[in-house]
DNA sequence: CGATGAATTGACCGATGTCAAGTGGCGTGG
DNA sequence: CCACGCCACTTGACATCGGTCAATTCATCG
């Protein structure tokens, strides 16, 4: 099986499972659709039309909030989906789907995944699965917000960027990404001043390296001590 | 239709949309069990075997975090289910479900529940709205915690409180549920002692009545008023 | 080399949690 | 039936985390 795209498929969240045939079938029902860097692949309130797989490129789901805040959610990535909302009639995306550098999707139309979701059950179940995986990730965020300080939440935070868009050098992990300041301190729930204070800190300890727009966490085992025994 | 049990499946955001005679079906499927008031219909970290239907009572859906934090989440009514995971193998149950008063429900194994959901895939389409639904609640309650005051939070604690178990009067809405100022501060994501201090402030504008274990809610457009025009 | 926007830093303050000391209502047992 | 004690609740004093504002420094790009 040479076709990177079925492989992708194969060991991806919504559609593994299926055998090679149906997930040729998938793959040819959906359509490759290339966007800039910087454009909105989709935004918070459309109509819930398109189901996307991430083939090359990187994306940040985020939200902005009434009073103008914007949350950063996740990065989506190669291999990654984003818009199960589309199995379901009527629905709405509840966040914006940015491009970071140029991305390559393979797209499917609410119709076209209406019929897929009928032939595969296993496609249904696959998606069940992963919301209520992202139900917990929110739950464990508000629970964050609920229990932890801004330190340890910023901590939690930088780990995770490492594991989900980190490349690990001799020196530590890069997070390969341009984060601004501020991108980090709304992942974090936290103002630009904290996370600029509390970063700092950890530059002076040597635990990381801050540049502009980029951090290289040096001690992963550092931050993970803040954050308690119990996590 | 007179079976009082069929016409709450079909009601039901699980069983909604399957035939009369689907439901039949399903809910002889099912058995009745009965719990005893403050018993503890399951527990978190629990496998998720079960997926549950009350059909009589009340009960409340809890989370204790590692660090003895008790949130709870919401109410659990007549016609309401819980226990989604259990059509997934291998799920834990994330919240503990504690009868409030005594509890009568239609419980299905996650056998059966595997079975129906392959035969009638409209139930996994109506998980997966749930799923959704609950998640973007989720996330509703996170940005409160980041955008929102205590006093805007309990505010919108106590109206959700009056829409899930609240009794209207003449005088107004009574939470028909016995809530210490722990219970609603949880809700609320705040301390007993902000909670108290805000209660009382709103009991001597003649806003609310608080009594012990009980509130009663005079004037709900006041609290509506808090929380804003963008709300 | 200047302009621009990111990042830092210090001073300040306010919301809210914590602690400690009451207060009051309700149930129980003598 | 009363008194005691328990527990929910209240209230005041206080501490503190972390946000806001303002001023400054720094890096990058044209």
């Amino acid at each position: 099986m040479e076709d990177p795209l079925i492989n992708m498929l194969a060991s991806n969240n919504t559609f593994g499972g299926l055998s090679t045939a149906e997930l040729q079938h998938v793959r040819s029902a959906g359509t490759m659709r290339r966007f800039e860097p910087g454009s909105f692949i989709l935004r918070q309130g459309e109509p819930a039309d398109n189901l996307y797989l991430m083939f090359c490129g990187c994306a940040k789901l985020t939200h902005v909030t009434v009073e103008g805040h914007q949350i950063l959610q996740r990065f989506v990535r190669p291999g990654d989906s984003y818009g199960i909302a589309a199995a379901l009639p009527g629905c709405e995306f509840a966040w914006s789907l940015q491009a970071i550098d140029e991305c390559i999707m393979l797209v499917w139309s609410s119709e076209v995944l209406a019929e897929l979701t009928m032939r595969y059950t296993t496609i249904m179940r696959n998606m069940l699965r992963i919301s209520l995986f992202r139900r917990r990730e929110m739950n464990q965020r508000y629970l964050a917000l609920r229990t932890s300080n801004v330190e340890q939440r910023l901590a939690q935070a930088l780990l995770q960027l490492c594991q989900e868009v980190g490349t690990d050098t001799s020196e530590g992990c890069i997070i390969d990404v341009t984060l601004s300041r501020g991108d980090i301190a709304e992942y974090a729930g936290a103002s630009v001043y904290s996370v600029s204070r509390t970063l700092k800190r950890w530059e002076r300890q040597g635990w990381i390296r801050a540049q502009r727009e980029r951090i290289t966490v040096l001690r992963r085992q550092s931050l993970q001590d803040l954050l308690g025994v119990a996590v």
